[in-house]
DNA sequence: CTGTTAGCGCGTTCAC
DNA sequence: GTGAACGCGCTAACAG
């Protein structure tokens, strides 16, 4: 590896100081233009780049942003991280991703690591932290946007946002159409059940039962691993103690994908028997067969949403950009026309 | 935020200079048991955290790696950022994750900031760059490991390391296993025709196909989109002139799906009419129907690979680590039993 | 075992 | 319009 010019290089070459070049470089004023331009000859000659270390010891600001993920290969939160890459190259800022791996001490590990390397925000996606511990390690960042985790209460440190989905509306609007559609009993597959997400989905689902004027029935409501194992289990049990069911909403699309799978065991047609909708719009949804109806969460606006908050925190904005609320889409296919 | 303690101040609430406190903090010898315990109450007290970029101004390193992918959504690279972000993490470090969007500019725009934020090595996945120029930048790394793509010659900086995919055994791999099926007239769905993985395939398909006294006929290869569209005109296209093809081997398993669906278009039987193998083994291969047969290509271990070798680099191992090879591994489903 | 000195590369403050 | 001096937080090299 070369060595690399630093500013006293191009200063001494240019006959000039380097305060100067450090002018040139960020673009400021007071500096001729004969200068400026002898400048930048050099500093293309010598391939010169700041050194973005040196430059933030100076101003306190580093052009880096943090990303924890429970899972970077998780394709719900590569589509996030995609969108927060997005935006935060648009501004200038790159991003230092972590996984959690699910494990909270990890979390604690790499949220204590990025303060080391000193970005400038945090965009922290389904955080498996106390509320406690976590208010207390975010008020240490300059910024924070938390995703699909809400934090509530007098101490959550002014700085921190949160953007959310509504599942809710989600676990609505799929329970309606499947209403509309005639379907009168209605399962629900509700996925892990410290899922907070799982929740909100179900208070939607049981919404919808309500306002139509159907009975809420808990015995139709189960929970399941959130994969395709999972849910051609819970399917399977379900229908079998209640083969009055029509139509199931499922926690995501694994689980629907399950659902189909025990379909084809059962021998049920698809969606005369039993209409399916899933939820996240992954891949999978128009691909399975049939393919599949589901409540679509745009991954990558999630990801923008969060990083445009903590953008604007970071410009000085505080308050007024608190939350952001992103809203589901139910896309129809074929498991439930 | 609250202000955050420096080494000055540990220094003097502990009533030591601040080179003891960073002998304690860097776990240095020559610091009594007693003075460290004493430093370490304090630091705990203050909540006291290095500052990575004074660090590494001093250091000349700065635990971070850079890593670069055409695109952090797709499956394959979130697959191989995981096994990066795994093997680094295990190391002491972190990652930042720059998306090129398959455009050379933008690679080359990362790449320079990648530099400027001084990583002490790069992990570069499919890069688009001619090799002239990615040698000119790859040479200001202190070490560097492409992924999936060669970079050959004398001008190779001695610092660069890559890691490829056998393409070739699984073409040969996939083909072979048509062949003992039974099959003599057996298709391959090429992909894009810049891919130099398709190339590779291409290569191995012809082998096997020679290896077994049948003939290669240039027409049974043809180019598609890498997408599920793609793969479903291609085929029908390709089944229609030649309705004599018994087998398909595809590009990857977006291909491969689109193959299916022009099956149950044509009335085909899968795999009785026509067997189909895909690459890369996506969550979609054991879900779609029938399931697929397909060359499974281990992600995160190639991004595991990757970072052990740049890891190793950065270590002064120099020579004898300069490639490693991935093979690909045939996993066989109903579309091609 | 511990402290002092110097400097990493850059930006800010104030002079010229 | 330009430059010199100082400091950001930390560590390497050398003293004591």
């Amino acid at each position: 590896m070369p060595v690399r010019a630093i500013i006293a290089d191009v200063a001494r070459e240019a006959g000039v100081s380097m305060m100067t070049v450090s002018r040139v470089v960020n673009n400021k004023e007071g500096v001729s233009l004969e200068t400026r331009q002898a400048v930048e000859e050099v500093i293309l000659k010598l391939n010169y780049r700041p050194n973005n270390f040196a430059r933030g010891l100076a101003t306190k600001r580093t052009g880096t942003l943090g990303l924890v993920v429970p899972d970077i290969s998780n394709p719900f939160f590569s589509g996030v991280a995609r969108g927060v890459e997005k935006a935060a190259f648009a501004d200038g800022y790159s991003i230092l991703v972590c996984n959690t791996e699910e494990d909270p001490q990890r979390e604690l590990d790499v949220l204590g690591l990025l303060l080391e390397k000193c970005v400038d925000g945090l965009v922290l996606c389904s955080s498996r932290l106390k509320k406690q511990k976590l208010q207390t390690i975010l008020a240490q960042y300059p910024a924070a946007v938390l995703v699909n985790k809400q934090l509530e209460g007098v101490n959550v440190p002014p700085s921190v946002g949160c953007v959310l989905i509504n599942d809710k509306a989600g676990g609505q609007m799929a329970t309606s159409h499947l209403i509309k559609s005639g379907h009168k009993v209605i399962g629900f597959l509700s996925g892990p059940t410290v899922s907070q997400s799982s929740r909100w989905r179900e208070e939607g689902y049981r919404q919808a039962l309500t306002e139509a004027g159907l009975p809420y029935r808990p015995e139709m409501v189960v929970p399941c691993a959130p994969t395709v194992e999972g849910g051609q289990q819970a399917a399977a049990q379900l229908l079998a103690v209640h083969p009055e069911i029509t139509a199931l909403f499922c926690f995501n699309d694994l689980v629907a994908v399950g659902v189909i799978q025990a379909c084809k065991e059962s021998d049920r047609a698809i969606p005369n028997d039993l209409a399916i909708i899933g939820y996240d719009d992954t891949i999978l949804a128009p691909l399975v067969t049939p393919s599949l109806t589901t409540c679509r969460v745009e991954r990558e606006e999630l990801g923008r949403l969060a990083t445009g908050l903590l953008l604007k925190r970071l410009g000085g904005c505080i308050d007024g950009c608190e939350k952001s609320i992103l809203e589901p889409a139910l896309i129809l296919r074929a498991s439930a026309p």
